[in-house]
DNA sequence: GATAGTACTTTGTATTGCAAGATACCCTGC
DNA sequence: GCAGGGTATCTTGCAATACAAAGTACTATC
């Protein structure tokens, strides 16, 4: 029940749409991903990403080609396929139900009783 | 990788912030914060919500007492404990947080390559 | 050909939502 | 006072998956 568990448990939920939306914006490896998320203030680590993008990739929603690097060995780049795009629209949707449903949930219990503050 | 399985896992993260807000507004039992989740459209059964109040209850954060109920047996009602109320403030930063986060992920994500779009 | 850096993969653990069933309490009717 | 239906709570087992940590493999440099 630590801040660190809360924090994983919250964006497990939307790990894979915030993938795909990365993806979705064009070709993408690994390091990419793992860059952009930080940068977004979203933590993730490889054990997690790498079993993700097979799993997606088993799905059918994401392929991949191999692109030689410079300063290592060849990266795995990954797009959508276009049941991948259906899917991120899926995911698009889900998440603008669920938050939409957190916020009507908060305001309403906010609201109802002020006196509920001591 | 179904339908089920997406807002599952994303209702996951979410589901201790949303219940702790309904118990914040007030006292309430178990089918009370069921029905209330229901209307904002998040399911939660039963064999979620019973454990989950008791590892809140185990960690402090959430008191109860019984009271009595002229349609059958009592009923557990629940309140926030004064630790409750701090980690329910903790997770409501962390909701904002993180949905913040994905707005500016999506956001940035779709604006870059408007070519992406077939 | 040894070393360092980058990239990908695998294994094991812990958490937890959910389904299904069990237990217990209250009331009514006999 | 006890059988049955409705309500409420609790328990058990399963499945999914984020994370940590260690391992494998490729490239370039010295």
């Amino acid at each position: 029940m630590n801040v660190e568990n809360i924090q994983s448990q919250m964006r497990k939920g939307v790990l894979e749409y915030c993938i795909l939306s990365i993806i979705k914006n064009g070709e993408a490896y690994p390091g990419d991903i793992i860059e952009e998320m930080k940068s977004a203030g979203l933590n993730l680590f490889e054990g997690t990403l790498y079993p993700l993008l097979n799993r997606l990739k088993n799905a059918e929603i994401l392929s991949y080609r191999w692109v030689e690097s410079t300063t290592g060995p060849p990266r795995k780049y990954f797009s959508l396929t276009e049941k991948g795009l259906a899917f991120y629209e899926l995911l698009e949707s889900t998440w603008k139900e669920l938050s939409g449903s957190v916020e009507i949930l908060i305001s309403k219990t906010n609201k109802e009783t002020p006196n509920t503050e001591l």
